[in-house]
DNA sequence: GTCTATAAAGGGATAGAC
DNA sequence: GTCTATCCCTTTATAGAC
């Protein structure tokens, strides 16, 4: 296991297609991307890309199917784990906040192919364990029938948190133009916001 | 101004390839869009979308233009207007999730296309005036100073408002599926966060 | 203004040499 | 395994008849 079988794996020419076909998809989507381009961002031709990948369906597939793959698991675990609700939300909020802003594309690529190609999202990506937030459900239940917490339709509140996590990383320039935020100035902003969505939840969620 | 000239307007063969390509091009975005399919639905053959617009770059122009043109002073006017801040909020979310749910394509197409294509929307597409949240936001600084509302940064609240309200159309396919809803009761779940969403901000505003 | 036919370009895929 | 050359289908764009 010296160099030569480590460079094989991570500097194998599969291995370079791959990681160009995945900045590539990930930002343009399979039909904005061209195998030209990602041939170049490779260092090598289309005609290689074939030879492992037998099409652009193929490599497309590939790609998707490892960015969900990836998403899935994390989110799965945040939400299924038996934490009390409180340090749940906290938890939840901060890391998913973090791994977003380290893989910024990722939400909208997820969210542009469904909605273009959701047949074979469903049938060919999408793994059979999608996170499902049931058990966070039961457990928002439980504290409102404690008086814990003020009592809020559950599914609401999943999708109230997902989409404040979210949704200003894909509307970024937008977000940007309308706050008058230089870069730099955005950066910090959604670096805050794992504070302020925490506070902002919890305080609605007082009795 | 008999039935003849109406007619000019409404049913011009200019109108109806603008109308079907404001079809296309929401759904699939540029990339994804074919003058093919734009002809077939306005009726006509390939040949006349470029009698009438040079090029399918300035027929998406025309649209992308039309898009936001529509959508800014809508928001804009929700934004700036002089009423009591709750007032405001509950108003804001109603009508800004009514519009959404007719149009439910425009959200996507709009944060999809700056995404792809910044440079081309900043320039070309967006007009000067993008709704500003300024005014809301020094409505809601007076708020906390006169000790009104819980003290939370405004910048945060605005998108928090916003996301709870887009988001959730824009992922609509990943809701579905994580919340194990069909069609129909997915609707009536979009239709009810008019007032989830605003208890939930209401509710998280409280001193 | 509207059509048919066709040119021209773009981009995915393959053949065959090395 | 990797390259060059090329094929061929799709899609945009134009020419020219009516």
């Amino acid at each position: 296991m010296a160099k030569k079988e480590n460079q094989n794996i991570a500097d194998s020419t599969e291995q370079k297609i791959f990681d160009a076909a995945h900045e590539v998809f990930v930002q343009k989507g399979m039909d904005g991307a061209k195998m030209q381009e990602i041939a170049d961002r490779a260092g090598i031709n289309k005609a290689l890309l074939h030879y492992y990948y037998r099409s652009k369906d193929k490599l497309y597939e590939a790609v998707a199917r490892a960015v969900i793959g990836r998403a899935a698991p994390m989110i799965s675990q945040l939400i299924e784990s038996d934490k009390p609700l409180e340090e749940k939300i906290r938890h939840f909020i901060e890391i998913y906040i973090s791994i977003i802003s380290k893989n910024p594309f990722i939400p909208l690529f997820i969210i542009s192919e469904i909605n273009k190609h959701p047949d074979h999202f469903f049938e060919k990506i999408l793994p059979a364990e999608l996170p499902k937030p049931q058990i966070f459900i039961r457990q928002v239940e439980e504290e409102i029938a404690a008086g814990r917490i003020r009592p809020v339709n559950p599914k609401h509140l999943v999708i109230n948190i997902v989409s404040m996590c979210v949704f200003p990383f894909i509307a970024k320039p937008m977000a940007r133009f309308a706050l008058g935020l230089n870069s730099a100035e955005l950066k910090i902003f959604l670096e805050e916001r794992k504070v302020q969505v925490t506070e902002f939840v919890l305080a609605s969620l007082r009795p």
